[in-house]
RNA sequence: GCUCCGGUAGUAUAGUCCGGUCAAGUAUAACGGCCUCUCGAGCCGUGGACCCGGGUUCGAAUCCCGGCCGGAGCACCA
C-alpha cells in the first residue's frame, strides 16, 4: 500500500491524469451541485430540553444592519431547533446610554417587519429587585464586595495584580456597605459592588469586574421606572443573571463579549449555574453605511438626517423604505453565518438578494428621468398598445395606452429621457418600445423632433435600432424619487401609475426598481436599485 | 502596554477540527456571448484567491514555529 502511494506521489499531474483518463475517464468528469445554504449546526444540543435563544437590545436606538446579525442568527438557529427566541430590553443604563421610551415599540415593530417573530418578551428595568437578590447572595458568599475606590485607583492597583483596601473587609461590613447603597446613604459614585475574580489572571479586563453601581436618578430618571431604584446593574450581572433565569442555552452575539464570557463565568461558578453555550460572531460593516447608533442619534438630532428612516441610513426603517425585503436581509444573514471573522458587505451584496427577490413580484412602468418632448410627425394611424406588466408574466396585466395623431403633420407627443435622444445622431432611426420606429429629425433644447418610419418590431430588431422608452404627452404623470444619497429627481411617470398604492415596489424599466412611497396628490418614490 | 480573536478572488462564503478526492467549490461583482421589445431577469463562457517565511510529511489552505496585517476588550456602557 505505501509503496504505491510514493511510487503515485513521484508521477507528475500530468502522468497521474493521463492514467485516470485511460482506466477511469469517468472520475474526471466533474458535478456540478447547488446546496442550499443553511447554519451550521448548535453545538451540544442534545443537552438541552429546548434550545432558547435571545436577542437583547438595549432600547437606546432604532435597530439598524449592524444588529441583524445578533436578531437572524438567534431567531433562525431557535426556529431550526424548534426553540424559543426571546427578546430582552437590556435598559440598565439610565444615564450614558439612556433608553428611550419610543423605542421600545420601534424595536418590536423592526422584529415584526424582519419575521422574526418572539416567543417571550422582558424588560431589565422591571428586574432589579432580581439583580438585588443575587447581588447580596454573592456578597454574603464572599464572592464579591463593595468597593469605594475610586475607579481610577482601582484601575492603577488593578494592572499591578493589587488589591484594593476594600477587598479585605468582611462579609458583614459589605452587607453594611450594600445597605447604605440600597438606602441612599451612598451617592452616585461612591461605591460598587465588584464580584472576585483571578488578580493574577493574565488579562487585567477579567479582574474584580463591576456588577452593580449607584446612578442619580432624581438627575437622570429612567423611563420607564423614573427615580424609583438608585443601585443599577451593569452589563455582565444583568446579561449574566438573566441568561441564567431565562434558560438561554445557546448565546449568540458579538466577539466584542469574549471577556464578558470570562468575566461571567466567575459568577456562574459561584452559583453553581452551568454557562450555556457560545456564538460570537465578527464585526458587520456595510461600505459607506453609518452603522454607528451615536452617528445616527447625532445625526437625526441635529437633522443632518431626515429622519430614523432616512435613505442614507441602514436602519431597518430606511431599508424598508428603500424597497429592501426582510426576506433578503435574513437570507443574506443566514449565508454570511456565525464565523469570527469581520465581514464587510457592500451594498450590492444585498442588492443582488433583493433583485432575486423583486424581479419576478414587480410590475414595470415607464419613467423618464430627464424629461425631453419629442414630437413625432406622419403618424399615419392610431395606434393602440397593450405594455406588459411583466415581460414573463402575462397574467400579471396590460397597460393600454392609445395614440392618437392630430392636426394636418398627424403629429404624436412623448416624453423621451433626454440621454436617449442625445445618444443618436440626427437622422438616426430608433424605436420607441413596442411601439413603432421613427427617424430622428432634429433636436434643439427641450424638443426634438422625428417623422414615423414603419411600426415593423422586426425590422427593429434585425437593424439593432435603439429601444427606448415613452411616455404619452396624454397620459403622463409628475413623479419623484428619492435617491439612496436623499437627493430628490424629478421625472414623469407614465399615468398608470396613479393607480399603484404605497409600499407596492415596481420597477421603472430601464431605471430601476422603486418602492411607491406616497401616492395622494404626487407619486413619491424612493430608489432601490438596478 | 496587557489580553483575546481573526486573515481563502473586488465582496461574501465552503473547505481548516480529523492532511490526499482542493489542479480550491459557490454566490455576487467584472468582462464576453446568447436570449429578451428594459440598462432587469434567464442561459453559456472568461479572468480572478489559500497573508508571508520556515518546518513536519511521499503529500499542507488544513499540523507546528516565527513574522506581518486587521479587529475587539482592558468603562461606575451595552
Amino acid at each position: 500500500m505505501n509503496q504505491i502511494v510514493v511510487e503515485v506521489n513521484h508521477l507528475s499531474i500530468e502522468e497521474q491524469k493521463q492514467i485516470i483518463k485511460n482506466r477511469w475517464p469517468e472520475a474526471l468528469k466533474k458535478e456540478k451541485h447547488k446546496e442550499q445554504k443553511s447554519l451550521p449546526p448548535l453545538a451540544n444540543v442534545e443537552k438541552y430540553r429546548q434550545v432558547v435563544t435571545r436577542f437583547s437590545p438595549n432600547p437606546d436606538c432604532v435597530l439598524h444592519l449592524g444588529s441583524a446579525r445578533a436578531i437572524i442568527l438567534s431567531h433562525e438557529y431557535a426556529r431550526k431547533y424548534k426553540g424559543k427566541f426571546i427578546l430582552r430590553f437590556e435598559d440598565t443604563d439610565p444615564k450614558v446610554k439612556k433608553p428611550i421610551l419610543e423605542f421600545y415599540n420601534r424595536i418590536r415593530e423592526d422584529l415584526v417587519w424582519l419575521g422574526c417573530t418572539v416567543d417571550d418578551e422582558f424588560i431589565q428595568s422591571d428586574r432589579l429587585p432580581i439583580y438585588y437578590d443575587y447581588a447580596k447572595k454573592l456578597l454574603c458568599k464572599g464572592n464579591a464586595y463593595v468597593c469605594k475606590c475610586l475607579p481610577e485607583d482601582f484601575r492603577k492597583r488593578v494592572i499591578e495584580n493589587k488589591a484594593c483596601s476594600c477587598r479585605a473587609f468582611s462579609i458583614e461590613e459589605n452587607l453594611d456597605h450594600w445597605n447604605l447603597m440600597l438606602n441612599g446613604a451612598l451617592g452616585e459614585g461612591e461605591a460598587v459592588v465588584r464580584i472576585k475574580t483571578d488578580l493574577n489572571h493574565p488579562n487585567p479586563a477579567a479582574r474584580d469586574w463591576p456588577a452593580l453601581r449607584i446612578v442619580d436618578t432624581d438627575k437622570f430618571p429612567h423611563p420607564r421606572v423614573g427615580s424609583k431604584y438608585s443601585v443599577w446593574p451593569l452589563y455582565n450581572m444583568a446579561a449574566g443573571v438573566d441568561d441564567h433565569l431565562m434558560g438561554i442555552t445557546h448565546i449568540i452575539r458579538g466577539k466584542e463579549h469574549l471577556t464578558n464570557m470570562v468575566r461571567q463565568k466567575y459568577m456562574y461558578n459561584y452559583l453553581c449555574w452551568d454557562y450555556p453555550e457560545t456564538i460570537h460572531y465578527g464585526r458587520l460593516k456595510i461600505t459607506g453605511a453609518f452603522l454607528s447608533k451615536s452617528k445616527i442619534i447625532q445625526g437625526v438630532k441635529t437633522g443632518d438626517y431626515v429622519g430614523w428612516d432616512d435613505p442614507r441610513l441602514a436602519t431597518f426603517a430606511a431599508l424598508n423604505k428603500r424597497g429592501i425585503l426582510p426576506e433578503s436581509i435574513q437570507k443574506m444573514i443566514i449565508d454570511i453565518g456565525p464565523k469570527t471573522a469581520d465581514v464587510t458587505l457592500s451594498w450590492e451584496n444585498l442588492f443582488s438578494y433583493n433583485r432575486k427577490l423583486l424581479d419576478p413580484l414587480s410590475n414595470r412602468y415607464f419613467f423618464v428621468l430627464n424629461p425631453i418632448m419629442l414630437k413625432v410627425k406622419s403618424v399615419p394611424k392610431l395606434f393602440e398598445v397593450n405594455l406588459k406588466l411583466h415581460p414573463q408574466k402575462t397574467e400579471a396585466g396590460f397597460r393600454t395606452y392609445t395614440i392618437i395623431p392630430e392636426g394636418n403633420q398627424r403629429k404624436a407627443n412623448f416624453w423621451v429621457d433626454k440621454k436617449d435622444i442625445k445618444s443618436l445622431s440626427k437622422g438616426s432611426m430608433f424605436r420607441l418600445m413596442e411601439l413603432f420606429n421613427v427617424k430622428l429629425d432634429f433636436v434643439s433644447g427641450n424638443t426634438a423632433e422625428a417623422s414615423f418610419v414603419n411600426d415593423s418590431y422586426k425590422e427593429a430588431r434585425n437593424s439593432k435600432f435603439k429601444f427606448i422608452h415613452w411616455i404619452y404627452q396624454d397620459e403622463s404623470i409628475s413623479c419623484i424619487v428619492i435617491m439612496p444619497d436623499a437627493t430628490l429627481s424629478e421625472g414623469i411617470a407614465e399615468s398608470a401609475c396613479k393607480n399603484l398604492k404605497s409600499d407596492t415596489i415596481i420597477q421603472f424599466e430601464r431605471f430601476g426598481f422603486v418602492r411607491i412611497h406616497q401616492n395622494d396628490e404626487k407619486l413619491i418614490t424612493y430608489y432601490s436599485h438596478k
